[in-house]
DNA sequence: GGTTTAATTCGACTTTGATCGAACAATATC
DNA sequence: GATATTGTTCGATCAAAGTCGAATTAAACC
């Protein structure tokens, strides 16, 4: 499968960063991430239907928030926490904090 | 008019204050709020219908964002810079830098 | 090749949220 | 009291977003 085509840091906006947060379980893959270096698609999945998942798993991309690694079968998902502290610093520090 | 309640610091949630960022007009407000000490419903109002802008503010004082002051006929709002630190440290300066 | 596993895509449905005109409430002023 | 000003509330409408089963893709493994 291809690899998934991230924006780059320079290109992240600060409301599609909020908006990619303002959800409960996405606020909460993303604190997962801020502490683990990396998390399968399925190691996050919980009891919920895989197909909710990877909708959020696409908006948390497209908001500049997750970085997705392609390893065979398996999507390895991680917080981009070095563009994100770039773009906006302190943000994501706070964030985790919460 | 009575005064509003405005949520206690406390009882505040980083979901509901992300939920009331993510929307470019409140993001507006709050970036507007963050350069003066308090400003008038008509001095946020731009070229916007009342009703909504109505709306907006009451997402605001509700997600904890916004203190609104009666005075007479005018509602004078402002951040709550001091209660959201209190809670999320650093999360309004990086709001506010963006 | 067939099967299992991991995750996405599709499509339909439901829910949530934004928009905004019209009516209303409250204060100030003449 | 009448009028103008400031802002909210109501209610209807519309758009955006979340939910999730079923079908699909892709790799791994026997």
């Amino acid at each position: 499968m291809a690899d998934y085509d991230h924006p780059a840091s320079e290109s992240l906006t600060l409301l599609g960063v909020l908006r990619g947060l303002a959800d409960p379980i996405r606020l909460e893959i993303v604190q997962h991430l801020g502490s683990v270096p990396e998390a399968s698609c399925a190691a996050l999945l919980g009891d919920r239907p895989r197909s909710s998942m990877s909708h959020h798993f696409q908006v948390l991309r497209e908001s500049g928030l997750l970085h997705t690694r392609i390893q065979g079968v398996q999507h390895f998902n991680s917080l981009r926490k070095a563009d994100l502290d770039l773009r906006f610093p302190g943000l994501m520090e706070a964030i985790l904090a919460g």
